[in-house]
DNA sequence: TCTGGCACTCCGACCGTTAGAGTGCCAGTC
DNA sequence: GACTGGCACTCTAACGGTCGGAGTGCCAGA
């Protein structure tokens, strides 16, 4: 009881290392003579029955019964992670791949595709990233064309050059040049402006005056409205869920309709990404770490990606506790990088 | 064997209806005592025997072993829902669920969602709908705005009102005026064309007169592409996927995983989808009639929703085969009615 | 401090048995 | 001739026992 979590003698790191390595290729508990031929160690069993005893008294391996191997821990993977680790950086062949993919011409929800299909085709997991959002949008231009007798058009452009329709049933017919007159009227006053700021300031413009432009500017702010409120409410795409069910540790079919249930309810996987957009760089959940019981078996490792120093999103992996970290890790890594930059380019 | 399929006796006719609508409930093989109990029939067990083993030879019903009940087999389900089926008129209340849905004012997307949710969700199976795709796209309107120095906003407005918009790099800066002059050239020539023969039209042009307005006609040529392409890739929305899991006949892992691939490849799907365009009202396919080995288990029945006669897209359901026939296809029918009078009010 | 040996535990696979459900067939009855 | 009760038969799923393999913990010795 003399040791204390910090140190764990060194062979007996090597040994976690060396169980984690293995049991993530099969899901199988792992015995001390697997351990014994598979560690470069030369130590019989018996010496890695006793530290595996210690490593189990700490908590970072359990086994699933008497006689049966040793199993990683949630804790276990964490001090993997944590500290045992040795990222391998990825192979040129795979960044080209992920970069070739990503630099096609191409809108930004086709590059999240892209992106997303990329990290569940490498790491055979699941890839989720979601969609690109800016934290304060702002006001560009708005136009309004005459369709027909009673709608008009109505086009607001965002500072990201965002596009957003809207057709609108008027009550009387209006004439071009009266359009004309209120787009003028708003592009002068508000363009360069928050979007936030422009939705206040008609609103508040709107109770003063009663003028005779209220029908569009209440068409501008309710637009102004569905650009904000589209991106408040998030959205994520995500590709390659079917490679979960290879995983026996989630095959029952009551954990995989929990989990499948959430990848479409969306509501709760959002929570988790948004925790992730806030810590800088490489954020891993393990296990129940996430505090949502749908994950108890599963691992994500995300990591923001942005644009001009400013984070427009999140991606990463979703897979089982028992996943090649050291591989996921960096792929999760470049592909948040190149994401930034293929949107950066287009805009 | 001195029948033929047409003239089953009558009883049989009514045996085979009673073991479907038995099997339907759990999914267990029925034998003959139960039937004996549900089937109104006041027979004994042993003449039940009798006609199932009638019932066998025909092929309407199989049994997975010696002394196991009888299980409906593919034909079985064909010849029920062709001649058995009396469909159940829909209860009003769902029906005014359903219009209350679809009634509430959203673009055809959140149409087409919600009516996939309701399919899904009213049948527990999971729901399907195309997204609408008009046949011959008509040319409306198009506009040309400046952005900024080198960058107009393009704006091509379809038939049905639908909004496209790209944004495109020019080598030189265009005048509001020239932008102007573009936008009521191409309007006043093509408005409410064909959008297929606007397209040819520019090419044409562009190829006789090499005219200063090429850059414009250029973008005109790829939005209105885009719109014909974007028309041509159909695609769907599926609602309710993980409902499929409650049943054990497609709890198989491997199962489960052909057929979410399915899902999510979207190719095989939506040919099967396309088949029933054409096909006129509900279509069913039992079992391995889709000819798609994912589908072997399933049975997905359909109908083309349209307006003004002309047909926009495919709705359906997907469930194990031995899902309530007669209580799905009326629910399938009338969303799709309700979709299509949903999508009219918009146009 | 490490190791070989030993007793022990537990799981999974492989029976054999049994109860239950259902069948097919036959002889008897209306 | 149509229906029924009875009977022998078959197959499955469930239970329980046995057995080998894998792995453990502990101890004594190097």
């Amino acid at each position: 009881m003399s040791e204390s979590t910090a140190d764990i003698s060194e062979r007996a790191q090597l040994m976690l290392r060396a169980l984690i390595e293995r049991y993530v290729v099969d899901g199988q508990p792992v015995g001390s003579r697997t351990l014994a031929r598979e560690a470069g160690l030369r130590l019989s069993p018996a010496t890695i029955r006793n530290v595996m005893a210690d490593l189990e008294e700490l908590g970072f391996v359990s086994s699933p019964h008497t006689s049966a191997g040793r199993v990683p821990t949630v804790q276990g993977y964490r001090f993997f992670v944590d500290t045992l680790l040795s990222v391998k950086p990825l192979d040129r062949q795979a960044v080209e791949q992920i970069r070739a993919e990503l630099e096609v011409e191409q809108s930004p929800k086709d590059l999240v595709e892209s992106a997303s299909g990329m990290l569940s085709g490498i790491t055979q997991l699941a890839g989720i990233v979601t969609l690109p959002r800016h934290e304060h949008p702002l006001f560009k231009r708005v136009e309004f064309l005459p369709l027909s007798e009673n709608r008009v058009l109505a086009i607001l452009v965002a500072g990201n050059d965002e596009v957003q329709n809207r057709i609108l049933h008027t009550e009387r017919t209006i004439s071009a040049a009266e359009l004309q007159q209120a787009s003028n009227y708003l592009n002068q006053l508000f363009t360069g402006k928050d979007l936030d700021e422009v939705r206040a300031a008609l609103l508040h413009e709107m109770q003063e005056t009663r003028s005779n432009m209220n029908e569009m500017m209440m068409t501008a702010i309710r637009m102004a409205d569905q650009v904000l409120e589209h991106n408040a409410d998030e959205d994520f795409v995500l590709a390659g869920q079917t490679n979960l069910m290879e995983f026996h540790e989630l095959c029952d079919v009551e954990k995989l309709r929990n989990l499948f249930d959430a990848f479409s309810t969306k509501r709760d996987i959002l929570h988790l990404l948004d925790q992730c957009v806030h810590g800088e760089g490489i954020q891993i959940f393990i296990g129940d770490e996430s505090g949502y019981r749908m994950l108890d078996e599963c691992s994500m490792v995300t990591a923001p990606y942005s644009v001009d120093g400013q984070v427009l999103g999140v991606l990463g992996v979703i897979g089982p506790t028992r996943m090649a970290y050291e591989q996921v890790i960096p792929i999760v890594d470049v592909t948040a990088r190149l994401l930034g930059a293929a949107l950066n380019t287009r805009e």
